[in-house]
RNA sequence: UACCGGAUGGUGUAAUUGGCAGCACAGCAGGUUUUGGUCCUGCUAGUCGGGGUUCAAGUCCCUGUCCGGUAGCCA
């Protein structure tokens, strides 16, 4: 229920004026995925535009498996996107179906057009068939079976289906113009012999209707008003329109093209990431650097940032590429208004307060939400031994540096100002902990100001936690460009740390997001629920990164 | 070199359908700040080229250039 006034896409401009100038008085959508692997990025903006103009229309939206090629599809991928869509907040009610639901009447339509001498069986090879075909720039040729008598191509199609012949033996294809310009009317291939299985259907069928003789019709059936697609269907928009004119279709769907999404730093193509998750590259379809929908949600990305972020992406008919800065900048909105505070310390590097009385331990309070009083407050356990992250000092601090350096004072948030006294290294001359003195005087905010505010977790309170830190996939914001994608990859996508953060997190409910202070978003790793595991959903903006890169140049 | 489609700042998009080229991200500068975060302010930067119609063109016409898709019994 967007804004009315918003400005519409090209999309939904269609859909009002459609629904204005009464063509319908009912929208009706699909999002239609094949279940040969998981919904990515990509599939969420198909979602989130069919399933959004169903609801901004009063419409519905069903959600089909375009379930045709029973070699390459598996149940287990049709249930996970069940999961995905619903998990993205949206809902098909009762209007679940498949293609194969439609299989009979595909098949009786299928005779309609044999009968009307719209449609003829071919038994030559496929390479022959391929070759008749013609170029992109040459005609093709006619079949010699193209004129055979309509009988015999009912009889022989009836056979087919009786399971008289071999795959591949002979196919039904529809009779349209062997010289068009659009290849996909060349006399496209409609029904094929596949001697397998199909999930939903069993043994019933050893013919199975091509996409083209599937889809649309398969939207007609369910009185689809606009079948959205990407801009590769483009040019089989004349064939469905073809077949649409051609059967006693109970309704006229119209296709719509648009671009699909692609990201900067990563890949969203189905057959890219399937090879990522073959090869073992990753951890899965679910891996948390994965632009899949499981990958998303199990690093923590809320549903409502895709949504938001796929609103912000638009509709066109551009192929462009968004910067995957977008969508970490509409998590980073998303998350920080209602995003509880801890802290954490990812590096842990000891510091000793020397002044500070043995044996003595208290508590701080810190606000849950600095920007935010309702959020409440909490105690954190301070003592003499904390820990503080390990670039929080430098022993030669450059300009502009504000964190612990030897005689440097820094505050540690919510407790007490601290100087740096002496730095105690081990053997290989590596920093192992620092000595400090506090100023009493400065708990809570008192004491002097000062520039550097560093975040800490008590030594003795603390508790261990694995911290895993993701940045992009690949190392280039065009990984598919230049050679092989899989020669682009981050070698450093993924990074695990042994941090020490707040006790109180290891009781806390594990799907619940938190900011660790200065550092970013994390939610525990919900594939490891037994084990304190955080998963890093996006950092923080980081302005001194930005500083630092520019001295270096 | 056939057909189809596309081209607005670095990126993604908008422009009441012929009327001041706007928004967001990114970048830069400053302010606020017990997160180098958030927030606030400002700045940088664009209509692919050439003609034409018009008082007025991103938008209409002509022409050129560049980019993408298409020759599965995949979807």
């Amino acid at each position: 229920m967007s804004d009315a006034d918003a400005p519409k896409d090209f999309i939904r401009q269609i859909v009002a004026d459609d629904l204005e100038g009464g063509r319908h008085q009912r929208i009706i959508t699909r999002f239609p995925p094949e279940p040969n692997g998981f919904l990515h990025v990509g599939h969420a903006k198909a979602i989130c535009l069919n399933f959004g103009i169903a609801a901004e229309t009063g419409g519905q939206c069903h959600l089909r498996f375009d379930d045709t090629n029973p070699v390459k599809e598996e149940e287990e991928y049709a249930r996970a996107i069940e999961e995905d869509v619903r998990w993205l907040g949206f809902d098909w009610g009762e209007h679940l179906y498949h293609a194969s639901d439609y299989f009979d009447t595909l098949y009786a339509w299928a005779e309609h057009l044999v009968e009307n001498g719209n449609a003829y069986v071919d038994e030559q090879s496929p390479d022959l068939i391929r070759e008749q075909r013609g170029s992109l720039t040459e005609a093709g040729q006619e079949s010699p079976h193209r004129d055979r008598p309509t009988a015999e191509s009912l009889d022989l199609f009836r056979r087919m289906k009786a399971g008289e012949f071999a795959d591949g033996a002979m196919v039904l294809r529809a009779r349209i113009d062997m010289a068009s310009p659009n290849l996909n009317l060349r006399d496209p291939v409609i029904y094929r012999i596949l001697h397998q299985a199909h999930p939903r259907t069993g043994d019933r069928w050893c013919i199975y209707p091509m996409y083209d003789f599937a889809h649309g019709q398969s939207d007609a059936i369910e009185c689809i008003t606009h079948s959205l697609c990407t801009l590769e269907f483009e040019n089989h928009r004349p064939l469905y329109d073809w077949l649409v004119e051609h059967l006693p279709v109970p309704a006229r769907p119209r296709q719509i093209e648009f671009s699909r999404l692609n990201l900067s730093f990563t890949v969203t193509s189905k057959r890219k990431l399937l090879r990522l998750v073959e090869q073992g590259l990753v951890d899965g379809w679910s891996d948390p650097r994965l632009p899949t929908l499981s990958g998303m949600r199990r690093r923590g990305y809320p549903p409502e940032a895709i949504r938001d972020f796929c609103h912000k992406v638009g509709v066109t008919k551009y192929e462009g590429v968004t910067e995957v800065a977008l969508l970490e900048a509409t998590v980073r909105d998303t998350l920080n208004p209602v995003t509880p505070r801890r802290l954490a310390v990812l590096r842990p590097l000891k510091l000793v307060i020397t002044n500070y009385p043995e044996g003595h331990s208290e508590t701080v309070e810190a606000p849950n939400h600095p920007g935010d009083a309702e959020m409440g407050t909490r105690q954190i356990a301070f003592g003499r031994e904390v820990y503080i992250e390990a670039s929080d000092f430098m022993q030669d601090p450059p300009k502009k540096y504000f964190r612990l350096a030897p005689g440097a004072e820094v505050r540690l948030r919510y407790a007490y100002n601290v100087t740096c006294d002496e730095v105690v290294r081990d053997t290989a001359g590596e920093v192992i902990e620092l000595r400090c003195s506090y100023d009493p005087e400065s708990k809570g905010g008192g004491g002097r100001k000062v520039k550097g505010i560093i975040h800490w977790v008590s030594a003795a309170a603390a508790v261990d936690a694995e911290v895993r830190l993701y940045d992009h996939l690949f190392n280039r914001p065009d990984p598919e460009q230049g050679g092989d994608y899989l020669d682009h990859l981050n070698p450093d996508s993924l990074e695990i740390v042994q941090a020490k953060v707040e006790a109180s997190l290891a009781d806390e409910d594990p799907l619940q997001r938190f900011q660790f202070e200065r550092s970013g978003y994390f939610r525990r790793d919900p594939q490891q629920p037994e084990r304190l595991v955080y998963n890093r959903v996006v950092a923080l903006r980081d302005g001194w990164a930005k500083i630092q890169a520019k001295a270096k140049t």
